[in-house]
DNA sequence: TCCTGTATTGTTGTATACAAGTATACCCCT
DNA sequence: AGGGGTATACTTGTATACAACAATACAGGA
């Protein structure tokens, strides 16, 4: 096995147990087996016992003596991620605009210019990482660890609602221009306006991803 | 090795590495290595191994190539935890006021009379668990998963600063006081009283525990 | 003396071996 | 046929072995 380390086999496997929690590919109730996972993904047991600790301080999933039983994620948790970004972006944001380097807003251009390319294209699989970047660009310019070690993960685990959210309405095109005008709040750092945007994408996203879920329920 | 499974070593080995970084017996810089930790601590690099991946997630540590060199808290991270916990705390009384069961209030009621009798003896580094116990037992009263897995290490991340500001004040009383105060509100099913009083609650921590850092600063 | 190349030591990442406990299935006995 | 006990298979937790890579110290030559 070639040692790559920066993508070590225990952050691949993290990624994938999580997307297939996230997208319900391991139903909630499911017991995951060391050993099963091992197989199926085909790498010993170290790396897979590595992510599963994450996933579980995560509260993807809860170990038990014998197994880890999949817990995912509720429309309840959905309500509350929600809660948590509308109580803690705004702060966030408002600091990213204080004090993000001329670097990261570099890159946060540069994603933009991806973000349109894929939104031409109707693309929500890029469009959905790209969102994942931006926000995360945010998170960690905001310079708080604290702040950053909250919103990343609360964003990564509503991933595939947001995905579910691009897909069924013209939602692409106002989420494109909802960041480019926080982008630039940011770049002119303009603490005020870039708190006022995040909290109406929120609010915009947050409806639009409760609109999926009725549907889906009924 | 005796199999205790519900204390497992990399649990243990998590809390042990944990304190000792939030009491800077590891320094922020110093680099752990896990040769190092195993021998320390007697037991294998596997549950090093998953102690660290935890650290990792929690930013207490950072991983690299060469070891995981210790990051610590500073006075901005604690500055940052306080927002978080007068961000959410509120919230999540107000649901614990609406949804916490019986047996829950019940362990309430016991953890306080342990409270009542340490605060007597002024055993702050008793009544530093018991304080932990008592926030943790509120946020998983409140239902919800995301905020326990936000406020639970956001509020055992702050032990050490908790400890030292009961050690140095009348905080105690004060402390036990509104404890028995939030307990009542809980109680009675008051979450508008439960929301008033953890915001006094976190507003009084704040100010005695800045003192403190203030003091220690000069 | 300084620089360079090599060897040693230390690091992480991964796989595997082993111990201990538990649930389950099956067989035997009543 | 039904119930109880045993054996088996599967689970996690831990330790150790091995591979790949990195840094460093040291020795030798220019």
């Amino acid at each position: 096995m070639i040692d790559y380390r920066s993508v070590s086999l225990a952050n691949q496997v993290f990624s994938v147990i999580e997307k297939n929690i996230i997208n319900e590919v391991y139903a909630p109730g499911e017991i995951l087996s060391e050993s099963r996972l091992s197989k199926e993904l085909g790498v010993s047991r170290t790396p897979i016992r590595e992510a599963l600790g994450r996933l579980e301080a995560e509260k993807l999933i809860a170990s038990s003596a014998n197994g880890s039983v999949v817990l995912g994620i509720t429309t309840q948790d959905v309500e509350d991620m929600f809660m948590v970004k509308r109580a803690l972006e705004p702060e966030a944001f408002r600091r990213a605009a204080r004090s993000m380097s001329e670097g990261a807003l570099e890159k946060l251009k540069s994603n933009l210019e991806k973000q349109e390319f894929y939104a031409v294209k109707k693309d929500s699989e890029q469009l959905k990482n790209l969102d994942t970047e931006f926000h995360d660009l945010i998170y960690e310019g905001s310079g708080s660890m604290i702040l950053f070690s909250i919103l990343s993960p609360n964003h990564h685990k509503l991933l595939k609602f947001r995905k579910a959210s691009l897909e069924m309405s013209d939602r692409i095109e106002h989420s494109y221009s909802e960041h480019v005008a926080i982008y630039h709040a940011l770049a002119e750092r303009n603490e005020d306006l870039a708190a006022a945007l995040i909290t109406e994408h929120v609010n915009n996203a947050y409806e639009n991803i409760n609109e999926n879920i009725k549907r889906e329920e009924k």
